[in-house]
DNA sequence: GCACCGTATCTTTTT
DNA sequence: GATACGGTGC
């Protein structure tokens, strides 16, 4: 141990003080989930602090921007020291700083545009038409996944054109004109100033790869590195990492393999599986105690994990008491499957005095969020969706992004398109087709064209092209002295987009105006922030444009539910956590059972999502769900049969549909529990003490059962021979059921 | 050039 | 069920 050990660092246990306390040479720190690892990162950072490491030599890779200033703060205060000059946020944040900086060594602007995944998919969608191509076999999405694996790979145009295989498999798969799009997308990128999210990874090896003496700068400079959830980086950003540390080794990578949950953006589980190859001098320590969850949860959790092949050896384990059962609900809908989680909380909320903040609903895909939220409104409990579609990603906040993106750079075909026409100025697609291919036939810039309208042509539309430069340039005049504040709102003032909300008095009108004033004041806050030295328009965007939408989610402590994708809560923890739609084809999702790699993929996100909770976890399926539009049958998940069954219980909650018109028939088929359609009820069916799960693979027609929620029946007849093993059960008050016999409680009596 | 309407396609997940 | 696109009519 070092001699002088800091007292922040005592609450540790063995293996994370270790890992907090080693500063030097190469660690890698396997992270069961649960075990403490951003604390143990952010008391590591805090140590090396405290033993006199500059801060500006460290540079700390996160997964979101969110995660870099909560460490932040709490390092601070840990060695009461500013920690401002540390290098921290995802890689993309960092990266593009540094681009942004020897943005010219690349022949970039220093203020180059980044582009969304919005802004990529509409220029390939441009080029696609302007190529002549068919947009049914050139799919914009399915090319932009091409573009952005090879970019990943570290494979540009220019590298693809050279590979003969790589184009063999486009002539086979019947795109041979792919490498064509991917030159142009990438010329009309540079052209317009902009990189896409790949590029800013990608061009950070073009950078280092070709200007060694940049490599060398930034190697000196940061002496330490440290990688959280290293198994979700790509090739692009492994090598990164690597070329950085390899002067002075000291590079601290965590993370669990168990997690890893991104290959479908690149992320390379081998660069885990491989780090001690890489570094065969590293230190490794495995963290497996878990603080957050009950036994019962790890033991779940644990029980899932195991299914997949190939993991690392770690065997995680907690000493916190039992804890609750797993619950599963089971619903006949997508709404019922809403509800039932909504009586849930709210039960839950009255009899524990929960509060709204306790809880988490984690769902597979974004779509499934509205069952919910109209589940949640209708019993008046708060929430917050976290991702989906978000704030910077809304039509009217892209709008008047796009001017502001427009005005700083002018070559921004993406923004340009945007803008152009917005508000109607009769400026129509013919003329904007036009002037591209003015722009490209005689090698000018956008702007050149835009700017200089009339030496290319003339009439009417000239004449609203014209007018419409000289507000961008009246705009950029302002810019020039004016801060980011005062620039945004007398552009939101004068370019119309304002004014066209505030004629619409829809609802949706409203709203949109509402979102306006708000990106309006966020700048406000921007510019009031005193610490800030650059409070230009620029300097807001490029703060912006990496911002995901849980890092713009500042008021943290508002009591509500979240609702979120598995993908957006890792590394996050809540008390009660509700997995839903745990159903084939959508949990396992349906594109992922093609390989077993996906497949265990698909079992990771499980895992994740399970080991998100606290206290208690709650799974749920519907039988039935609406997709593609119609109402579909669903099969429960294979994931639900993985599950140590010993772990579960099948809950007594139900809610009966609503059938709000004819409460009067309702009333005499089911007295107790049919008026309130939200609230849950119960059978009154008080279970035997000495209840016990039978083996039901003996179970016969006419044995005698008893059921936890519906209580003692006749078994009728049992079908062992489909795939899922059923039994069809008169029970005396609950009526005949068919149950599905892995998930089904019975024991038999006599 | 633009507004309206019918049809097609879609849903994995995110920086 | 929602959006995005293409076609039609003004």
């Amino acid at each position: 141990m070092s001699p002088s050990v800091p007292a922040f660092l005592s609450g540790l246990n063995q293996p994370q003080l270790e890992a907090a306390s080693h500063i030097h040479g190469p660690m890698m720190i396997i992270a069961g989930a649960g075990s403490g690892k951003t604390r143990v990162l952010t008391m590591k950072i805090a140590n090396m602090m405290h033993q006199g490491v500059d801060p500006f030599r460290i540079l700390a890779l996160t997964f979101t921007n969110k995660a870099a200033k909560e460490m932040q703060g709490r390092i601070e205060k840990l060695v009461s020291m500013n920690a401002r000059n540390l290098w921290m946020g995802t890689f993309h944040s960092v990266f593009a700083r540094i681009l942004r900086s020897e943005a010219e060594k690349l022949n970039y602007p220093p203020n180059f545009t980044i582009y969304d995944t919005d802004d990529s998919k509409s220029l390939l969608k441009t080029i696609i038409k302007e190529m002549d191509l068919d947009d049914k076999v050139y799919k914009p999405n399915s090319i932009f996944g091409r573009i952005s694996s090879a970019k990943n790979r570290l494979i540009t145009a220019k590298e693809y054109v050279r590979d003969a295989e790589l184009m063999e498999e486009d002539v086979l798969a019947g795109r041979p004109k792919f490498v064509q799009i991917f030159q142009t997308y990438q010329s009309r990128c540079f052209k317009a100033g902009a990189m896409d999210f790949d590029d800013l990874l990608l061009n950070t090896n073009v950078l280092f790869r070709d200007h060694p003496d940049v490599l060398n700068k930034y190697q000196h400079k940061f002496q330490y590195i440290l990688v959280d959830e290293y198994q979700d980086t790509n090739l692009s950003q492994y090598l990164i990492t690597r070329k950085l540390s390899a002067v002075n080794r000291n590079i601290t990578v965590v993370g669990d393999d168990a997690q890893s949950i991104y290959a479908f953006r690149g992320a390379d589980i081998q660069n885990i599986l491989n780090f001690e190859k890489d570094f065969p001098e590293a230190k490794v320590i495995r963290l497996e105690q878990n603080y957050r969850s009950t036994q019962n949860i790890v033991d779940a959790a644990n029980s899932i994990i195991k299914h997949n092949q190939g993991q690392l050896k770690k065997s995680v384990w907690t000493s916190n008491p039992n804890g609750e059962l797993i619950e599963l609900l089971k619903a006949t809908s997508d709404n019922e499957e809403g509800r039932l989680v909504a009586s849930s909380i709210f039960e839950e909320k009255v009899q524990n005095t929960s509060r709204n903040k306790d809880f988490a609903v984690l769902y597979r895909t974004n779509s499934q969020s509205r069952a919910i939220e109209e589940a949640l409104r209708k019993m008046n409990i708060r929430y917050r969706i976290v991702g989906g579609l978000s704030f910077y990603q809304r039509k009217e906040i892209k709008d008047l992004m796009a001017y502001f993106r427009f005005a700083l750079n002018p070559n921004d075909e993406e923004a340009f398109k945007r803008i152009i026409n917005l508000p109607k100025r009769g400026i129509g697609d013919t003329t904007v087709a036009k002037i591209f291919v003015i722009a490209n036939e005689n090698g000018l810039s956008l702007w050149e064209v835009v700017s200089n309208i009339f030496y290319a042509m003339s009439g009417k539309a000239a004449g609203l092209i014209d007018s419409f430069a000289n507000l961008i340039k009246s705009y950029q005049v302002i810019i020039q002295a004016k801060d980011a504040y005062e620039v945004a709102d007398h552009i939101a003032k004068t370019s119309g987009l304002m004014r066209e909300l505030k004629e619409d008095k829809s609802i949706e009108g409203l709203s949109r105006l509402e979102n306006l004033n708000e990106l309006l004041n966020s700048i406000k806050e921007f510019t009031d922030d005193q610490t800030r030295e650059d409070k230009t328009l620029g300097a807001f965007i490029q703060e912006v444009s990496l911002l995901t939408d849980e890092d713009r989610n500042k008021s943290n402590d508002d009591d509500v539910v979240t609702l979120m994708t598995i993908h957006m809560a890792k590394g996050l923890e809540f008390k009660n956590v509700f997995v839903v739609g745990l159903e084939e084809n959508l949990f396992p999702s349906q594109m992922m059972l093609e390989t077993n790699e996906d497949l265990e993929e698909e079992r990771r996100l499980f895992y994740v999502a399970m080991t998100r909770a606290e206290h208690k976890l709650t799974l749920s399926y519907a039988v039935t769900r609406y997709r593609y539009g119609t109402l579909r049958d669903c099969e429960p998940s294979r994931f639900l049969k993985e599950l140590d069954q010993s772990l579960l219980k099948v809950s007594k909650k139900f809610v009966v549909e609503e059938k709000p018109q004819v409460k009067f028939i309702d009333q005499f088929k089911k007295p107790t529990a049919a008026q309130k359609t939200i609230v849950p009820a119960t059978f009154n069916h008080q279970i035997s003490p000495d209840f016990k799960p039978s083996d039901v693979t003996t179970l016969r027609p006419g044995m005698r059962v008893e059921h936890a929620k519906f209580g003692f029946g006749n078994v009728l007849e049992t079908d062992f021979a489909s795939p899922e093993k059923k039994a069809k059960i008169q029970f005396e008050k609950a009526g005949e059921k068919t149950l599905i016999l892995s998930f089904a409680k019975l024991m038999i009596c006599g």
